[in-house]
RNA sequence: GGGCGAUUAACUCAGUGGUAGAGUGCUUCCUUCACACGGAAGAAGUCGGGGGUUCGAAUCCCUCAUCGCCCA
């Protein structure tokens, strides 16, 4: 064997070794009868790569699989990829800027194949960064969210996904869970395209706040009065005025009304009043009203608040409680609007509709943006309103060195950025999908409730809780390309209205046709739309909305077309041939696809039912669903674990999976959230490349504190890399000395030497604590008893116990020696597995041959009852607590190390005898000192005591009186102070009447060896102090 | 502003009622026939401050301070 394990070469080779053996397939090594355990991994985004989170994620998930696989469970492991929309969308848009062409140079499905093309290319890394970390996942089950949506070049390989999608939609849709509707949602510029709340990054960014001052309508005025705390007047002016503040001045040209809150009497004589909004042409200034509302804080700013309802969140509330008209101001690039009305009708409208005389229904047509400004960015449209108010004199002014100056605040703001843009999100309305979570909501909170959901740490089921709680409706429609394409077609809203076919022909003549088509209300305002899963369906509900039509209109030919536009043309033209022919055939009803694709996570929250082939009846589902864990992110609690939640429940309702783990966050080496957009990402390979696939994972693993982040230091997985070394030179010298070749008998191995038969009991100790930690997802807690095993019992002491015995006369017990290391040495293997599974994969095939692969032997059950022998293992620590004093003794008096010297028995009970008899060899070759012999404490020796005995190693000469007069000393001392606290706890009564009655006797054995050492020691330091 | 969490050895972190632990680093010694990615022996913490509950508190409660995260 070498001296190290090369884990570049035989990770590679292991990993072909598995693949092979089709080791990981769902139910390999399976038992009859084996539980099912299932994950399904959080799918990763197939054009990304995975960095330290997915190598933590991952890690976590493999070990409780390798775990279960080896328990003789029927494992699955479901992998797969997520096509995550936005992102890669991105992707590719950014491949082809680099050779200045854009998406909108292609058409849709042209774009949609490129996106394919990417997806095939790169689909692959996940699979090979997965595999070097050694996650035995089922590969040949791998699901893509987007698996069999038109264009997948791999339609019909794994689970139609787009089915699966397109059902849901069309199910909850019938079900009226989901909903269209025009509302205020987090629209991003860059991409144009509404993104969800969970999407938004706020950060604090360095604002303004400007103040204005709206004046009174017609010259009102009214007094203005400040007060303080008491009551007394600080303030009383004549105002014809009402200030606000705000940091987006450029909203002003969409406001509706200025809101004060009910109970500032500052205010209270104006509300009701009207006042102007002091942008915009003079001519034509708008007048709003002031109304009372609870959301403004008198505290802050003004106490008056501008309500633009169409532009922040906070004023849509308002503006919904009070009626008030949402004028929105920006395009879809956050431009300033240069559609719709000019500004001087707008402007008259929207006039009209504050005096209440006239309807505020569709706004939409309303721009309020003065023509100066239209096609403005958005902060360009802000220089420009603020200059123009602080010209006309209504800027508040304060007092500065150079006189009266306008009052603008540099202050920390809160600003919505997108997560994936990273440009400033926009509060827009626009006509979006919705899921009525509200409605669905219920089952997931009772089911964590209840416990048929188990969420860990269990304080992460609070934030699920309050999520849930308050939960908002999701909007799930996406304006982009890449996605599942909503099933929902859209056609005229035809009606007959009052005509009737006077000639009662079954056919329109050109009168007729003019008289349908031109009286009032033929085509409604707002198209029909019908939803099903393809065209087909949704063309027979068409047909049927068109039956109260006159014929042969009632029989047009549903056919798809592009989009609105398009279907005017198409429809024109089919009545204008049917017009020329009187060919009935000729009248089509065209109808368009809504051209909006759903949110990611609409499918993503499908992904445990949909990976194992629902809706279709599949074994998988039968045996598979619900999983048994979901290990992932807390970042995802909301985004995925909720939905999934929601969404299963809604469907099948059953829960997806019955245990989720949540697991903390690795950070970079500051502490700080690696992210994409940080750019301080970590790629797991490199540390896999320079420490190998197990150190990184055993650190992981040692580090998976149940909800506490981790910060990653190379040092801590280079130790752990040395860990793994040093395993593998347990079972180098294993094979030096014979212990592989001796023959073996199947089973544990019968042991009658104290040693041997300690070690057995050890084992069973740790296989106890290992799948204990394992059952509770205490990853650490595995990892470090297993550290403390191999390392601090296995390595440290049995195996240097063994050498004498191994290399002694005594045929026997070498044998015997032998094959309980051979034992010992598998169970390690064993339970190291799911922890280091290369190395101990590579150890196992090596070191004898098997029947299995390690990654299918069988995880022990043996118990501390059926191994664990009290004598031995008092023998041992007796056996140990020697060499170490005679180790510490040596050392301490800076006894030469390789010098062998004699050591004098001068006292020892009847165990303390028994226990150096039975272990002689091994304390004289690690302790280095010859064969005992028996009598008083020479001149001038070295003193060693364990219980029930003192030894003595006579060395006058070669050490230091003193010093070792203060060696004891200091043992004494630290005994003694021990004891005093021990007795001084045993003294009260109370403790004797409360504690555990074993705490109790623990406490007084303890007393009783500290005040007997420290006997020993000031025994020895008495005959000592003679010499002096 | 609301919520959650953290504060333990020089560093990174375990440890939820019974004599303070790990990895790395540090000091001294050892190239002893598994391993220098090693061995042996050490030094090192008033467990953030204060108060309380308890026979007993790093651990439970209150409070303060500092830091972090999430949400507004």
């Amino acid at each position: 064997m070498d001296k190290n394990f090369g884990a570049a070469e035989a990770e590679a080779r292991i990993a072909r070794l598995w693949e092979e053996a089709g080791a990981f397939r769902a139910g390999a090594n399976a038992k009859p009868g084996g539980q099912p355990f299932s994950i399904v991994i959080p799918p990763p985004n197939v054009t990304g790569s995975l960095h330290m989170g997915h190598a933590f994620n991952n890690t976590l998930q493999d070990i409780l699989t390798r775990w279960h696989r080896m328990k003789g469970d029927d494992v699955l492991w479901q992998p797969g990829t997520d096509h995550a929309g936005i992102a890669t969308q991105m992707v590719v848009e950014r491949e082809l800027a680099k050779s200045n062409r854009r998406r909108t140079d292609f058409t849709r499905e042209e774009f949609v194949s490129l996106v394919w093309q990417q997806k095939q290319r790169s689909r692959g890394n996940i699979k090979a960064q997965l595999d070097r970390l050694g996650a035995s996942c089922d590969w040949s089950r791998e699901a893509f969210t987007m698996g069999g949506a038109p264009g997948d070049p791999e339609a019909g390989q794994g689970p139609d996904f787009h089915d699966a999608v397109l059902k849901v939609f069309v199910d909850l849709y019938d079900r009226g869970l989901i909903y269209r509707g025009k509302r205020l949602v987090n629209w991003d510029p860059h991409f144009e395209t509404a993104i969800s709340d969970l999407e938004v990054e706020n950060r604090e960014v360095q604002g303004h706040m400007w103040h204005f001052k709206y004046p009174l309508a017609n010259g009102a005025t009214y007094d203005y009065v400040e007060r303080d705390a008491d009551g007394n007047v600080t303030l009383r002016e004549t105002r014809d005025y009402i200030a606000i503040a705000t940091t987006r001045p450029e909203t002003m040209l969409g406001d509706g009304a200025v809101a004060v809150h009910p109970s500032d009497a500052r205010y209270a004589p104006i509300i009701g009043q009207l006042c102007e909004i002091p942008v915009g042409p003079k001519a034509h200034r708008r007048l709003i009203p002031i109304i009372a509302d609870e959301y403004p804080d008198p505290a802050f700013g003004s106490g008056a608040v501008k309500i633009t309802g169409a532009h922040d969140f906070n004023d849509y509330a308002v503006a919904n409680r009070h009626d008030i008209p949402l004028y929105a101001l920006m395009d879809t690039k956050a431009r300033m609007r240069a559609d719709g009305l000019p500004y001087e009708e707008s402007a008259l409208i929207a006039g009209q509709i504050a005096r209440g005389e006239r309807e505020a229904s569709d706004v939409s047509q309303i721009n309020l943006v003065p023509d100066e400004m239209r096609g403005l960015d958005r902060l360009e449209a802000r220089r420009l309103v603020v200059s123009q108010i602080e010209s006309e004199g209504l800027a508040v002014l304060t007092d500065s060195a150079d006189g009266p100056v306008p009052h603008v605040e540099s202050k920390k703001i809160m600003q919505p950025f997108g997560d994936r843009s990273g440009v400033v999100i926009e509060p827009m309305l626009t006509d979006q999908w919705f899921v009525d979570t509200a409605r669905i909501v219920g089952p997931a909170i009772d089911a964590v409730r209840d416990g048929r959901t188990r969420i860990l740490p269990e304080r992460d089921a609070k934030t699920y809780f309050h999520w849930l709680e308050n939960i908002e409706p999701w909007c799930i429609s996406r304006q982009l390309w890449w996605g599942h394409r909503i099933p929902v077609w859209y056609g005229f809203d035809l009606n007959p209205g009052t005509f009737r076919d006077e000639t009662g022909d079954d056919a329109l003549d050109e009168i007729e046709l003019g008289d349908l088509l031109l009286q009032e209300g033929f085509v409604g305002p707002e198209p029909r739309h019908h939803c099903a899963a393809d065209f087909a369906a949704v063309a027979d509900r068409f047909a049927g909305d068109l039956a109260g039509l006159p014929t042969p209109l009632n029989h047009a030919r549903v056919v798809e077309v592009a989009g609105a536009e398009a279907a005017e043309d198409a429809f024109a033209q089919g009545l204008a041939d049917y017009n020329l022919t009187q060919d009935p055939t000729r009248l089509v009803y065209p109808v368009w696809r809504d051209a909006d694709v759903l949110d990611t996570w609409f499918s993503s929250g499908l992904w445990p039912l949909g990976t194992l082939g629902w809706p279709n009846d599949t074994p998988e589902l039968a045996r598979y669903f619900p999983t048994s864990v979901l290990v992932t992110g807390f970042d995802i609690i909301f985004f995925w674990v909720a939905r999934m939640m929601m969404m299963q429940l809604a469907l099948v309702n059953e829960v997806p999976f019955k245990t989720v783990y949540v697991h903390a966050l690795v950070r970079d080496e500051k502490g700080k959230k690696m992210s994409k957009s940080l750019g301080n990402v970590l790629d797991p390979l490199d540390l896999i490349d320079e420490f190998g696939a197990d150190a990184v994972r055993f650190t992981l693993a040692a580090m998976a504190a149940m909800g506490r982040d981790l910060r990653l230091s190379t040092a801590r997985i280079q130790g752990y890399r040395n860990f793994g070394t040093k395993l593998w030179n347990a079972h180098r010298f294993a094979e030096m000395n014979g212990v592989f070749a001796a023959p073996r008998a199947p089973g544990i191995p019968q042991a009658t030497a104290p040693v041997n038969r300690w070690i057995l009991g050890e084992t069973a100790r740790i296989r106890e604590e290992v799948d204990a930690a394992l059952d509770s997802f205490r990853f650490d807690g595995a990892a470090q008893s297993l550290h403390a095993f191999v390392w601090g019992v296995v390595c440290d002491w049995y195996v240097e116990f063994s050498k004498p015995l191994l290399s002694g006369t005594d045929e026997a017990l070498k044998r015997e020696t032998q094959q309980v290391m051979a034992w010992v040495l598998d169970q390690c293997l064993i339970l190291m597995h799911p922890f280091m599974p290369f190395i101990t994969e590579d150890l196992w095939g090596s070191t004898a041959s098997r029947a299995k692969l390690l990654v299918h032997a069988d995880w022990p059950t043996y118990a501390v009852a059926d191994l664990v022998d009290p004598a031995a293992e008092a023998e041992m620590r007796w056996t140990i607590a020697l060499i170490e004093g005679v180790r510490s003794a040596r050392a301490q008096l800076n006894v030469p190390a390789g010098l062998t010297v004699p050591v004098v028995m001068v006292e020892a009970d009847a165990p303390a005898r028994a226990a150096l008899a039975r272990n002689g060899a091994l304390i004289q070759r690690l302790a280095r000192i010859e064969v005992p012999t028996e009598g008083a404490a020479p001149r001038g020796s070295l003193t060693v005591a364990t219980p029930g005995a003192t030894f003595a190693l006579p060395l006058e000469g070669l050490i230091d009186i003193a010093a070792e007069i203060a060696r004891m000393t200091k043992g004494a001392d630290k005994a003694a102070k021990e004891a005093a606290s021990l007795r001084a706890r045993l003294a009260n009564p109370r403790f004797v009447a409360s504690a555990a009655e074993e705490v109790v006797e623990e406490t007084r054995e303890a007393l009783a060896a500290r005040e007997a050492e420290e006997a020993q020691l000031r025994a020895a330091l008495a005959r000592l102090s003679e010499l002096s």
